[in-house]
DNA sequence: GACCAGGTGCCAG
DNA sequence: CTGGCACATGGT
């Protein structure tokens, strides 16, 4: 393709029950950049390997991005149109909690995120917060990724560039303890060993068991995995967030396995969704944990953990 | 400066 | 099986 052209195919589609911002910012995907108001607002990113710029109008939809790459159809797969949000949104409505998150997260959809880049991406999750992973994963995208003229951000970079890399390389984009992980799945991938094709296939429990044997990847990272990138709407994964939430529903001192049975059988067929949904409220300061969570951490002192209470703001 | 972040792996009881 | 701890980094 000439020079020229790139980035020139410009198009609009519908997209009821979709807010663009909400979606990209709800801690599911890290690499979308915000536009300036002043060029237009917005956000560029890939899906996959090619490049786009997205604009919400209302209920319109802008792309602009390079000709041949079929667009509408990437686009709506990708942000998963097809999903039902009232039927996802009145699956919870007996738990009052819930169905007010679900409400204010009108828009906000699960989306079918490519298998590597997510899978990649939420090893460099655990204890990091959301701002801090988009941070490592543009760094390996501008470090590794395949470049895309006239737009922003690389692509994420295949599994076969980063398993040629030393493990240092990947700690300079910030990693940490992180990069093992990262290297040794890229690695298990690259090799063919291990292939995330094949788990569309398999059973949610085959599947997670799958993601649970690469380095780095425990049951919270599986499960975020499997929700956001292979369209398990069930799965829950409990992180700090989604633990403090359930525990306050239920009880302090339930281990994360228990929680997360828990709240797949009270947050029902769409527990993943409607997880995502109070994880966003409570991670905005909209959902108020009450205050008695620091003194619950002293090393030494006595641990006096009292449940923190949930309120709706 | 302490505290916390979309946890995992490993080791001792 | 359970509890405890190290593991890196960056922002309040």
């Amino acid at each position: 393709m000439k020079p020229g052209q790139l980035g020139q195919k410009k198009g609009v589609i519908e997209c009821p029950e979709f807010d663009l911002r909400l979606t990209l910012e709800s801690g599911q995907t890290f690499h979308w950049m915000p536009v300036s108001e002043s060029n237009g607002g917005g956000y560029t990113g890939c899906i996959g390997k090619k490049p786009v710029l997205l604009r919400q109008e209302g209920q319109l939809l802008h792309y602009q991005g390079n000709e041949g790459d079929h667009l509408p159809d990437l686009i709506r797969h990708y942000f998963a149109f097809d999903h039902d949000l009232d039927v996802i949104r009145d699956s919870c409505s007996g738990h009052p909690a819930s169905f007010d998150a679900a409400i204010a997260c009108h828009g906000l959809r699960i989306m079918r995120q490519p298998h590597w880049e997510c899978i990649a991406s939420f090893i460099l999750s655990p204890m990091k917060q959301v701002a801090h992973i988009r941070q490592m994963s543009l760094a390996l995208r501008e470090t590794f990724g395949k470049k895309l003229p006239g737009f922003p951000v690389p692509a994420f970079p295949e599994p076969q560039v980063l398993a040629s890399a030393t493990e240092e390389e990947l700690r300079q984009c910030g990693l940490g303890f992180r990069a093992k992980g990262l290297l040794g799945s890229s690695r298990l991938i690259a090799s063919g060993a291990f292939d995330p094709e094949a788990l569309i296939t398999m059973s949610t429990e085959e599947a997670r068991n799958a993601l649970c044997s690469l380095p780095g990847i425990g049951r919270k990272v599986a499960n975020c995995i499997l929700l956001f990138s292979y369209e398990r709407l069930n799965a829950v994964p409990v992180d700090v967030w989604i633990a403090r939430i359930l525990g306050s529903f239920r009880s302090r001192k339930a281990t994360p396995e228990q929680l997360e049975r828990y709240g797949e059988k009270l947050l029902g067929p769409y527990a993943g969704y409607i997880q995502q949904y109070l994880f966003h409220q409570a991670r905005t300061g909209k959902l108020l944990l009450s205050k008695a969570s620091s003194a619950a951490k002293s090393p030494k002192k006595s641990p006096s953990k009292q449940p923190r209470r949930l309120v709706t703001a």
